[in-house]
DNA sequence: AAATTTAGTTAAAGATCCCTAATAAAGGAG
DNA sequence: CTCCTTTATTAGGGATCTTTAACTAAATTT
């Protein structure tokens, strides 16, 4: 593997790796240090899974991590993370105010969508809801 | 680990097993006999994946195969095809009615949001949809 | 400070899903 | 029937994501 002496992007990030950034971004808002243990805990794996998926991340430049040491989201992680959060927020809030389901099955299901809706249908999802609240009579 | 003597069906199909009874559900209704070529073109893959698959379809009971031979779906099979293509339906309706998400778009996102949204959430799709279409001024 | 507990890592391996290259079977044309 | 094309399969391997078991480091207790 010697090719590239060039910085190779080679962006596609995988919806798995997607959550991992994101999880690590909600931890990093609620506490100090973000931990292997919450990791793992909130993406319901084993550590060595968080391990190994930390190498992976630091290794596409989105986390800074030296093994035993506290790890950080590098700008272009923290994008990534806040983004996937978004879009986990916007659909959860059109399960739960459009269409009444409870905030813990809208969770999981927003948890999945998330990686499943293109950024225009996205963008849909925000118009329609701005619309729905616009009309008078209380939506849904 | 020696509990089961007796059958444990032990189904959790994955999302791609899902697509390939949904694609092979489809090909069933278009076509007399369903070919590998025919669905790995229409999943974008190589046909030995394909064979792969099947054999894994099969050993669940999803599929009736042998190979060089027709291939069929079981009861249980075609049961999990219409079911998954019936979501498909209804969630590209939801982002071409409501949405008002260009076809191919639409068509890209439903089949990654089918393996995403829960039967609980799919059923209030479809109760909002027809709630939106009783609307007196016509939906959206 | 030694011992224990908790947190994190490494190593090895398994499941899933995909590929390329090579081989085998089926089907059609001569 | 033989040749050729198309279709399908096998063999072997790669990437991703996960696990368990064993080990190391850090933190806590006493």
């Amino acid at each position: 593997m010697l090719e590239n002496t060039h910085k190779k992007p080679k962006n596609p990030l995988t919806p798995t790796m997607e959550d991992y950034l994101e999880a690590i971004f909600n931890l990093a808002k609620e506490k100090r240090a973000v931990r292997v243990r919450d990791i793992a805990k909130k993406l319901g794996v084993k550590m060595p899974t968080v391990t190994n998926m930390l190498k992976t991340l630091s290794d596409k430049g989105l986390i800074d991590y030296e093994k035993y040491e506290y790890l950080e989201l590098t700008g272009k992680g923290s994008d990534v993370g806040s983004d996937i959060d978004q879009r986990h927020q916007i659909l959860r809030r059109f399960l739960t105010d459009i269409l009444k389901i409870d905030l813990d099955l809208a969770d999981e299901d927003a948890c999945k969508m998330e990686h499943a809706v293109s950024p225009t249908t996205l963008e849909r999802f925000v118009d329609f809801m701005k619309f729905i609240e616009d009309c008078p009579r209380g939506g849904a």
